[in-house]
DNA sequence: CGAATCCGTAACGTC
DNA sequence: GACGTTACGGATTCGA
């Protein structure tokens, strides 16, 4: 008797019940009973029901009560929040009205709708009938087949596999991987963090199912890429959540389809019901005979709740620690200092201690501009205090932030203790809160210890973070700074922070790094070069650079703003022609667009491709392009003054700092893996010098009247360097005999005399000399030069064969470095390689390269730190008025009274080179100028 | 749903 | 080789 055509109806009765509550206004009837989401029910059913004419049809609600999902998943729909009170009215009204209009209604004890609406789509798949769901919730796409269409009520779509595919960008059969990767906010179910449905797409449309992505999530870069391994273990029981289940036992409810015949409306009990409720219109159509008019509900989607942030340390706490964990205190006592009964007690406590952890809660992480807002010190493991002193905001938990003792009488009763040199501190990166409290007129002294620093020398290519280092040291998970504060726009100052949650945080921070020193110290300790790296040049110099950031630099901002307005103009005209050329207008700064119009629009040859494909439009192809065509110049021209402007002419003279009136950089001491500082906010190490233009930048770096500029920089200090690694016969004798070097090395590599090379020579030279420290390959030399691969590697050849001893330092420290997996510097700083003898090709030989270049690198560091130390130490040891202001890796610039002028520019260049005796001379060259184009 | 924020890419400044 | 900053454009998340 079974009929080819027999069609399923089931709706999913639950996921309609928000959206008809939340999409329909305020519905009430007479007595102000809600009615919106009954309205919303009743309408749709009936209207599906003239849609979609179908000999068996059910409405499926979720029943109450826990399912496997449950007991899966605790947290598995955990910040729904619970049904409101007038949906939760309307519930049972819902059913009665289904149940008149003669809608079988399913409610599975333990069974979610979906569920039901799975297991009764599969079955009747098998048995030949086509189904059709109604369904406001994306995730079960899943089910659809060729047998098994969706349809969404509220937005009149429906759904087959190619629509799937379409809306989706995966098919039917990948949906809960799609969805697995994605997760599911309203159930509170994770996917992988910052994948959305693009990424999701993206991967499954590369890797084919979620599990080749998983297989292969060690090929996915970015912050991406590691929240999916991160995310790994988890992943197959999101996907568990996710699946609709087919096989649910529903023999009792649904013994055959031929329980699902519509019973018919019954129109005494729906008359009834709307009198009831009071539906009058529906009322009077019931009772008339007219049918009823249908209208559809505007969807709207509300019920967001927050993602809960899956923190999945798995991986973190498997690997093997390189750290001896102290034993975790038995117990942890936070106490928050509000009376100065317990500021005395901790006071006799920091005297007593032989080290204090100190740290320091403020309003801002610009430290010139930071103010403070509590300090939270420690002296024993598990035992911490936080002092608030500028908190503001009403009383919390018994905390009265009013009670807090005063800023100005904490600082006045501590300074003391904070000044004194003899008071041994520690703390995680502390050259940020000497300058808090340099900002309250407080000198820190004593700073023995920076854990941030420790982490930096035992392996710098790690994060330094606190939070990573708690993790990776202590194998503890500590309070975020953005579980206390917020993030985006929604971020607190730490001032509004309520004390007792202040408190939990603070103090923690002064516990964890007591506990990170203890540690990480004896790990540097026991090794004599990493003690030295770390007690002889970063510790001293994080005190050297906090004073130099404070000294800060004067910018004649005016002279940069004139500029500004100049490029401007300039760069308008570039506009305007660049416009006429293309013959449309386009936004120059857009390699995009510049792409569409160059290679899509005007055909130019496409020379390379950038990484993701499309055609590059860099300086190099710019360059090749100028050539032949008029655009491509006006565009060199375009980027080189939009970047002057953006980056310094605009921008410098906003960073001054409106209290000194000067710009004051931040020096990233353990940024940089090789040793070398960095330099934010601003940037001072990459202001422009090549250009004509750009050094006209450098002539906004002045010196107050009275002073000078003085400019110190190491000559050739990577190569001089190299020779003394190397040890190489023809290196050492031209820096002892004080030739020209790029001279020297053109004249070996092109078999000429000295007095014979060219300039070009010369120049070719100079590239090769640069390209071999920085391990550079055949590859990147010929494309430095603008030359074939062939004739650089001929040029390579020869440089090893006049350089032999070059030859073998390179080889054999690529040797070391794979057998040891890190190299060092000549003062034993170490650089650590994990792609040394491992990951892919590009991988490992990156890593050869690093190798080659850190030590040259890095010991130029370490010397440019010894000299800063050197300079500092002299000029406070004979009380001058000098100062350092900038570091820019091999030079040093000072700000010199006129007075002082003519002895710092003797001692300067004898401190440089004094710090270190190498197998070659070191040679400082010394520039004065009323500003630092000058001083060159 | 539009706005704000985050992220990756491309490009380019320095040593 | 080592960095930091800019602009853009797309993706994601926020927030009403």
């Amino acid at each position: 008797m079974s009929e080819s055509q027999e069609t399923l109806l089931l709706v999913d009765g639950s996921s309609y019940l928000y959206r008809a509550y939340h999409a329909l206004p305020d519905l009430r009837n007479g007595e102000g009973f809600p009615t919106g989401a009954i309205y919303g029910i009743v309408n749709m059913l009936r209207k599906l029901r003239s849609d979609y004419p179908a000999k068996y049809s059910a409405c499926v609600f979720d029943a109450k009560g826990k399912t496997f999902r449950d007991d899966l998943y605790p947290a598995y729909k955990e910040h729904r929040a619970p049904m409101p009170d007038d949906l939760r009215a309307q519930i049972e009204p819902i059913h009665e009205a289904v149940r008149a209009l003669g809608w079988p209604i399913l409610v599975v004890e333990g069974v979610e709708a979906d569920d039901v609406i799975g297991t009764l789509a599969e079955r009747a798949t098998r048995e030949g009938v086509r189904t059709i769901v109604s369904t406001g919730d994306k995730d079960l796409a899943q089910l659809v087949s060729d047998h098994v269409t969706l349809v969404n009520t509220m937005t009149n779509e429906t759904l087959d596999p190619a629509g799937v595919q379409t809306k989706f960008g995966v098919p039917p059969e990948r949906i809960v991987d799609y969805l697995s990767l994605i997760g599911d906010t309203v159930d509170n179910v994770p996917g992988v963090p910052k994948v959305g449905p693009k990424t999701a797409v993206k991967w499954l449309t590369e890797f084919g199912t979620l599990d080749n992505v998983m297989a292969r999530a060690a090929e996915i870069k970015g912050v991406v890429g590691e929240n999916l391994r991160n995310t790994l273990e988890w992943l197959p029981k999101g996907r568990e959540l996710l699946t609709v289940k087919l096989d649910c036992d529903l023999s009792k409810e649904v013994p055959t389809f031929d329980a699902l015949i519509d019973g018919g409306e019954d129109k005494s009990e729906l008359v009834d019901f709307f009198s009831r409720y009071g539906f009058k219109t529906w009322l009077r159509e019931a009772s008339g005979e007219a049918l009823p008019d249908t209208r559809s509900v505007g969807s709207a989607r509300k019920a967001a709740t927050p993602v809960k942030n899956y923190a999945d340390n798995a991986a973190a706490q498997q690997q093997a620690s390189l750290f001896d964990v102290e034993a975790a205190p038995q117990e942890v006592k936070y106490e928050t200092v509000t009376t100065e009964a317990q500021l005395e007690s901790w006071m006799q406590r920091l005297d007593e201690a032989d080290l204090v952890c100190i740290d320091t809660e403020t309003t801002s992480i610009d430290p010139m501009l930071a103010q403070l807002v509590g300090i939270s010190l420690s002296v024993t493991p598990g035992q911490a205090c936080y002092i608030p002193v500028a908190h503001r905001g009403p009383d919390v938990a018994g905390l009265d932030a009013a009670a807090q003792l005063s800023r100005d009488a904490v600082l006045a009763r501590m300074k003391t203790w904070l000044e004194d040199d003899a008071s041994k501190k520690v703390g995680q990166h502390l050259k940020y809160d000497a300058h808090v409290f340099a900002n309250h007129g407080i000198a820190l002294r004593g700073i023995q210890h920076d854990t941030m620093l420790q982490s930096y020398v035992l392996e710098s290519h790690r994060n330094h973070g606190m939070d990573a280092l708690a993790e990776r040291v202590l194998q503890l998970k500590t309070i975020t700074y953005e579980e206390v504060c917020g993030k985006g726009a929604s971020q607190i100052g730490f001032d509004e922070v309520p004390l007792d949650r202040a408190t939990e945080y603070a103090a923690e921070d002064a516990d964890i790094t007591l506990r990170l020193h203890r540690a990480l110290f004896p790990k540097v300790e026991a090794d004599d070069k990493l003690d030295y790296v770390y007690e002889q040049i970063e510790m001293p110099t994080s005190i050297v650079l906090q004073k130099m950031e404070r000294n800060g630099v004067l910018i004649d901002g005016e002279r940069l703003a004139k500029q500004s307005t100049e490029i401007g103009q300039r760069l308008l005209e570039l506009e305007t022609e660049a416009h006429a050329l293309a013959g449309q207008p386009f936004n120059l700064s857009s390699p995009k667009q510049i792409g569409e119009i160059f290679f899509n629009q005007m055909k130019l040859p496409v020379i390379k491709k950038t990484a993701s494909g499309a055609p590059s439009t860099d300086e190099e192809v710019l360059q090749k392009l100028a050539e032949d065509y008029p655009l491509p110049k006006l565009l060199l021209d375009y980027r080189g003054l939009a970047k002057l402007k953006s980056t310094y002419t605009d921008k410098l003279p906003k960073m001054v700092n409106p209290n000194t009136g000067r710009v004051h950089t931040t020096y990233g001491q353990a940024t940089a893996v090789t040793g070398r500082l960095a330099s934010t906010d601003p940037n001072l190490q990459n202001i422009p010098v090549r250009t004509e233009e750009g050094r006209r930048i450098r002539e906004a770096f002045i010196a107050p009247e009275g002073s000078v500029i003085v400019s110190a920089d190491y000559s050739q200090i990577e190569l001089r360097i190299m020779a003394h690694l190397s040890q190489d016969e023809g290196l050492l004798r031209a820096f002892q005999e004080g030739q020209d070097v790029h001279r020297a090395t053109a004249a070996e590599v092109f078999n000429v005399t000295p007095l014979e090379v060219t300039a070009d020579q010369r120049r070719v030279a100079k590239v090769i000399n640069f390209g071999l420290i920085y391990g550079m390959s055949a590859f990147g030399l010929a494309s430095n030069l603008g030359i074939g691969r062939d004739a650089a590697k001929l040029y390579i050849d020869r440089y090893f064969a006049r350089y032999p001893g070059a030859a073998r330092y390179m080889d054999e420290t690529r040797q070391t470095a794979r057998e040891r997996g890190y190299v060092e510097t000549v003062f034993g700083r170490r650089l650590w390689l994990p792609d040394i003898n491992g990951g892919n090709g590009p991988r490992r030989q990156a890593a050869e390269r690093a190798a080659i270049n850190a030590p040259m690198q890095g010991t130029a560091a370490d010397l440019i730190k010894l000299s800063m130390l050197a300079v500092q130490g002299w000029l406070e040891a004979e009380a001058m008025r000098s100062r350092l202001v900038m570091q820019v890796h091999d030079e040093l610039v000072l700000e010199v009274p006129q007075a002082e002028l003519a002895v710092v520019r003797e001692r300067l260049p004898e401190l440089m080179c004094g710090v270190a005796t190498l197998r070659v001379p070191l040679v400082a060259e010394v520039g004065v100028g009323a500003n630092w184009e000058e001083a060159h």
